[in-house]
DNA sequence: ACCTGAACACCGTTCAAGT
DNA sequence: ACCTGAACACCGTTCAAGT
């Protein structure tokens, strides 16, 4: 009687996985949960993860990747301009984040990386993009001298800052007021690329 | 036979479970573990609190208050240049995150805005500070013109940015490199004030 | 404002025995 | 590479009945 999950079952679980994550958010997903959805037995996810946190972090693996076709085309779409391409891949990064809040904060959890080497290597990866675009602007002669090893890592946390502070509390904190979150971005991007102090 | 707990149980109650956090992290903090800690029955919480939700907001709650503590602290002993008071709060605001990570990652999470509208008060108000520090820095002429909330923003999310980075993968994202947390913060906030475009 | 104790539905994880 | 089915220890939450 038994009624066997022919093909690729590791995928599946996944795919159910983050629909279970957009639906109900990171606390209510259960492995039981997902081999239900799966349908197969709750032990069947077993053969393919180790735990829940293997699938957690399979998950976050494929959110790095998502984030990052996100931001590469966005920046393909834009004029060039390496000012213009840093916004479109800020807002497009904040998009992400929006729309995928959960799965944000999964790839955001802290994880012991000495368990998990590969999610090191692909967060790094997912970096690469906006790294390029640092460089080719400091060549190009549209941003400042310095390494730009730090300017990227500066963007980006002024990014993600502005992403996660948008998703947390349904953006009461950073929204007091009627602003859309793009303009968030636009304004915090612009005071980093012209700077604040006088 | 029943041993009362006489005193502030909902005080001991949040005492023992941002110990509890801070020891085994947010995913093992369990109310039956707390209460037993507090050497009550494991119903007892419930006197205090509706839900397990309920004692994360207030846990997150004396979060932002004791981080408001922390920045309050390091601005005072502070010259009096903006711009060393903003580095100053910021490192005060990433150490806050690196010494507590579990209860950064409380505060932060998504929560009910409309069920917990004292949440948003609290996190607001530990805003004010930074606020304070941007007008003043504009009065005394050592920031440009510019809405100063927007400014805010945009310092809140770096220095936010930088914080939750920090603590995600055990620094091996924002620092594959040697550097220390203090200098990232310190590098990503003197772009922001200086600026990236030439 | 607490206590005990039972109960419920739901977890993650590990078996043993099958196909 | 799956299945069933049982089992374990642990959850959050809700009772009923006590002091």
């Amino acid at each position: 009687m038994a009624k066997y999950h022919h093909g690729d079952l590791r995928n599946t679980l996944l795919a159910i996985a983050t629909e279970l994550l957009g639906e109900e958010g990171i606390q209510a997903l259960s492995l039981r949960k997902i081999a239900q959805r799966a349908g197969v037995s709750h032990n069947a996810p077993y053969m393919h993860f180790a735990d829940k946190e293997a699938v957690l972090v399979a998950i976050a693996e494929e959110g790095f990747r998502l984030l990052s076709l996100d931001v590469e085309a966005a920046i393909s779409v834009t004029e060039n301009s390496s000012r213009q391409q840093l916004l479109a891949a800020s807002k497009a990064y904040v998009r992400f984040a929006i729309e995928r809040a959960a799965h944000l904060q999964v790839m955001f959890r802290s994880i012991d990386v000495e368990k998990y080497p590969n999610l090191a290597v692909v967060s790094q990866a997912s970096l690469r993009r906006l790294s390029e675009l640092v460089k080719s602007g400091r060549e190009r002669g549209e941003f400042r001298a310095g390494d730009p090893d730090e300017m990227t890592k500066a963007i980006w946390a002024m990014v993600h800052g502005v992403a996660t502070l948008s998703i947390a509390y349904q953006p009461t904190l950073l929204l007091p007021d009627r602003n859309s979150i793009e303009d968030v971005v636009v304004v915090s991007i612009g005071h980093l690329l012209d700077g604040i102090a006088s």
